[in-house]
DNA sequence: TCCGAGTCAAGAACAGTGTTCTCTGAATGG
DNA sequence: CCATTCAGAGAACACTGTTCTTGACTCGGA
């Protein structure tokens, strides 16, 4: 393997500016950031920037691709700093990671949980990381089901056609979790994103102010009813 | 009170008129519908809607009060359907009609719950129907409650502030309601709303495929949570 | 009946956008 | 050393929201 030449040194350089710009941009302007507008912060001419992304879309696409890492990143993280037998604690962690991530950057989680861009499709190599955080709540589930098989709430049985997509899903990560945990865990991942969407998105009533009191609490309801100790 | 003038009344028609087109152009093109695009489909020019509406954003106000009333009206309708002592059928009613009008008004839908459109804040006017559907949810969980006093499930106590919050906001409406449910009510709104977004904004993996059967199911746990029999 | 006032649509214009194409200058590699 | 490659500049095109001017039309009152 050759040493990189410096002209590709100085393009993958440029490509990783031209990122950083964006997310500045994105930053400050949501989501209708202009290449333009980055072309100028830059001190560069528009059309350079298709040297290294062919079009808008591509660039959101680099910029989606980052977001879902990032964010995957801090919940990871967040779970891994607590002791591995704590599921409650791991579960509220990885709550507040992601809350707290969406807060921090709200345009990004826009991109991610929002309203879809009109003509944007998203590719496949955003699928994986986008599975992360559920990969997780499950993960961290079945963790605590091995502990204490005895605490496993009475549940409803699943419909044949949704427990046959959740093991499609979750046989994507080893680890063993009941089936009767399923749904709930899957409530508790939806209770998460619908929570953070409402209080990034201002769509709760303005006399209910977001906190994060509320989310704690929301969050704790749902880790009981997965059966989390 | 004298007749409307024919000014007037054609005013009115007219304006009626670009609010359908809007919405047919936004049903197609999503969230970025263009003035000039409406315009062109009435065979208007687009600075002649400037007579009507005094700016874009003054248009998209318009629309998202009208869905802000046409899904309010629809959660309001399938209620009203049910007889009033099923709490738990009128709970998923009301469930499906909020899912069924997304499915059916998807950039409507966005437009209301989705990424907030970067320079625009929601007007005084659109919060009052913003509120309909929980207002209907708390409803329905106190009938339940005065009818089967028994069935309360035991509850974590809330923490004071959101208590006081959600009191504030449904104290905007009659009717009785034990503070042990309102977290539940809470949960099951922010689940319904957190299921749909998923499924619209197509964000659930694929191996997870949006289908009635899971939100049903999903719901349905809800309402147990809720102590709804 | 006529006429000033008010209203409407059209059209041009401006600033901004994404995108494509052409051109120049510089780095690259044989 | 020289031909090839490539980054950036600049012009151009089609599109957007918005403003302003201009001419035609309708309305209410004298």
């Amino acid at each position: 393997m050759s040493a990189p030449s410096l002209r590709a040194r100085v393009r993958s350089e440029m490509t990783e500016e031209i990122l950083a710009a964006a997310r500045r941009r994105l930053a400050a302007d949501g989501a209708n950031l202009s290449l333009r507008g980055v072309a100028r912060d830059m001190g560069i001419v528009a059309s350079a920037l298709y040297r290294y992304f062919p079009s808008r879309d591509d660039l959101l696409t680099a910029l989606i691709t980052e977001a879902y890492e990032a964010l995957a990143a801090a919940a990871g993280e967040a779970d891994a700093r607590m002791p591995r037998a704590d599921a409650r604690g791991r579960w509220l962690a990885v709550a507040h990671a992601v809350r707290e991530w969406a807060l921090a950057h709200p345009s990004e989680y826009g991109l991610l949980y929002g309203t879809p861009v009109p003509g944007y499709a998203a590719p496949q190599g955003t699928r994986a990381p986008a599975t992360a955080v559920v990969l997780l709540l499950v993960a961290i589930a079945g963790d605590a089901a091995q502990e204490h098989p005895d605490a496993l709430p009475p549940s409803t049985p699943l419909p044949d056609a949704l427990r046959a997509d959740l093991r499609k899903l979750i046989d994507q990560q080893p680890g063993e979790i009941p089936e009767e945990l399923l749904g709930r865990v899957f409530a508790g991942w939806v209770q998460l994103f619908g929570l953070v969407s409402f209080e990034v998105f201002g769509r709760t009533d303005a006399a209910i102010e977001a906190r994060q009191e509320y989310f704690d609490h929301q969050m704790g309801m749902m880790a009981d009813l997965a059966g989390l100790l």
